[in-house]
RNA sequence: GGCUGAGUGGCAGAGUGGUUAUGCAGCGGCCUGCAAAGCCGUGUACGCCGGUUCGAUUCCGACCUCAGCCUCCA
């Protein structure tokens, strides 16, 4: 039985959705004024995965997963390089669905950009303001949500109002009547995009987009939400007094949260100018090596972000992929070798324990190392198919082995100049000419090409 | 200051009241022309101090250190 931590308890709680078989999911997507870095890879790989294993687990899911495309940030990132915003939002968003691509994430069922859902943003403020939740407290000026009226605030956070007022270092206004208050509401400035609105023309505040795009998409009351860590406040604390208080019923009823990546102990981030961008570490990784770094610690532990650590993820997966090389379909009929299912199952139902889950997959490949050894060819192949089929849960070891050892042919030789070594050097075997055979292997791993001598002959890979 | 969470072997990283995580690196062996890959073997690791216990890295308490949130942030 799946159990998930929810951030709402704090603690581990068996999963059941709110209808059997079916999950309803809402992930906060990026705001798109700039390229994808290093920690919105964690949190997309994250949810990718967990999606993944309800699918896997026979849940029918909706994943739904939003695009920013309205907010601060986005009109001075145009206002600076003299676009139009939605000239820069779709430039971001292509890029990122390049970026995302190249991670292998599945695309998610809906993704709406909070443009399209102004209508029902308007909507929802409307209700709240009649049911005193939310105030204008002077034509033309912002709308604010009106935190002390919503009796549950701060249960997700473990924040009290009280403290939080005191250690507030947000400014009263005269719009403003509580520092907690937050902006449901802006009132347009000249020149920035703009909607009309029955308290004027103006733009959603961010926590207001997210309530209106998953409710609309997934209903008053859905399963899981997730997020950065980061997110858990203020903005998912505002998204249920929001929705809550707009439809006086349960928002959430698993909240996820994911750990940071940290570069040196320290959070990647934007305002602190220690980020890499996707586009940076592919230049160096490819997508399912990123992917594999990720999935090798836990989802709610910090990542360090580090080269090396990096470099470890590709030593893992080049073991996996060289497990699988030369393997033929598994025998028909032939029942699934080994427990290795059954406890890839308990690891991911714990929490989705991806490290544990990999650590099977890891006996896993031993084990069909040794069958290969044994040339016990039909349980080499079984269990060639068995590590594919679990490896696609995690998203990993879905290409080729020997396109992904073979390096794609990306760098360094063309893959035909290798085989032409190779087969230079394949003669000067049969002739007992080890100098002249050692002199390429040598000069090929200089070109960074490891050759591997075998009975079928001899298989190369890039390093 | 308030609220979360973390400190595990050379590195990365799970987990557990008493017994093998896993991967990388290292060492020995098998295999190999030699390698590589693979296989076999190999590591008295759990921040500090107390407490509970027959027994604690694992539970409890104090302490130290670190990170996150409390302002935009995945």
């Amino acid at each position: 039985m799946l159990v998930v931590y929810n951030t709402l308890s704090n603690r581990k709680e068996p999963f059941e959705p709110l209808e059997p078989g079916k999950v309803r999911m809402y992930v906060c997507g990026i705001t798109v004024y700039d390229l994808c870095h290093v920690g919105h890879a964690r949190m997309m790989v994250v949810f990718d995965v967990i999606c993944r294993y309800l699918r896997a687990s026979g849940y029918d899911v909706t994943y739904v997963r939003n695009i920013t495309d309205i907010d601060d940030k986005i009109i001075n990132r145009a206002a600076e390089l003299g676009v139009e915003t939605p000239a820069l939002t779709q430039r971001f968003i292509d890029a990122m669905h390049q970026d995302f691509a190249e991670l292998g994430l599945l695309a998610p069922d809906v993704e709406p950009r909070a443009t399209e859902y102004i209508a029902r943003i308007v909507e929802m403020i409307a209700v709240l303001v009649d049911k005193g939740l939310a105030y204008q407290e002077r034509e033309g000026a912002d709308v604010y949500y009106s935190v002390s009226a919503f009796a549950d605030y701060g249960k997700l956070s473990g924040k009290r109002p009280a403290e939080l007022r005191a250690g507030s270092r947000v400014a009263v206004d005269e719009a403003k009547r509580d520092p907690l208050d937050f902006v449901l509401w802006k009132a347009a400035k000249p020149g920035e995009p703009q909607w009309p609105s029955p308290w004027g023309a103006g733009r959603p505040g961010w926590h207001i987009e997210c309530s209106a795009m998953s409710t609309a998409l997934l209903g008053d009351t859905f399963d899981i939400h997730g997020g950065g860590r980061d997110l858990q406040f203020p903005h998912h604390e505002n998204e249920i007094a929001q929705s809550e208080g707009c439809s006086g019923r349960s928002f959430v009823r698993y909240w996820l949260h994911n750990g940071f990546v940290d570069v040196n102990d320290e959070k990647m981030s934007k305002s602190l100018g220690n980020f890499f961008t996707l586009r940076d570490v592919l230049q160096h990784f490819r997508g399912e090596e990123i992917r594999m770094f990720i999935v090798a610690s836990h989802y709610r532990s910090p990542l360090n972000y580090a080269e090396s650590n990096l470099a470890e993820a590709r030593a893992a997966l080049t073991r996996l992929y060289t497990a699988l090389r030369g393997l033929g379909p598994a025998p028909a009929g032939a029942p699934e070798p080994g427990d290795y299912e059954a406890r890839f199952r308990a690891a991911m139902d714990d929490d989705f324990n991806t490290p544990n889950a990999l650590a099977v997959l890891f006996e896993l490949a031993r084990d069909l190392n040794r069958a290969r050894d044994n040339d016990d060819e039909a349980l080499a192949n079984g269990l060639g198919a068995l590590l594919r089929r679990l490896g696609a849960v995690l998203g990993l070891l879905q290409r080729e082995a020997e396109d992904y050892l073979s390096g794609d042919g990306e760098h360094g030789l063309a893959s035909e100049r290798i085989e032409a070594l190779v087969a230079e050097r394949a003669a000067a075997r049969a002739g007992r000419d080890w100098q002249r055979a050692d002199a390429i292997r040598a000069e090929l791993l200089a070109a960074g090409v490891v050759l591997e001598d075998g009975a079928g002959g001899t298989a190369w890979r890039r390093k």
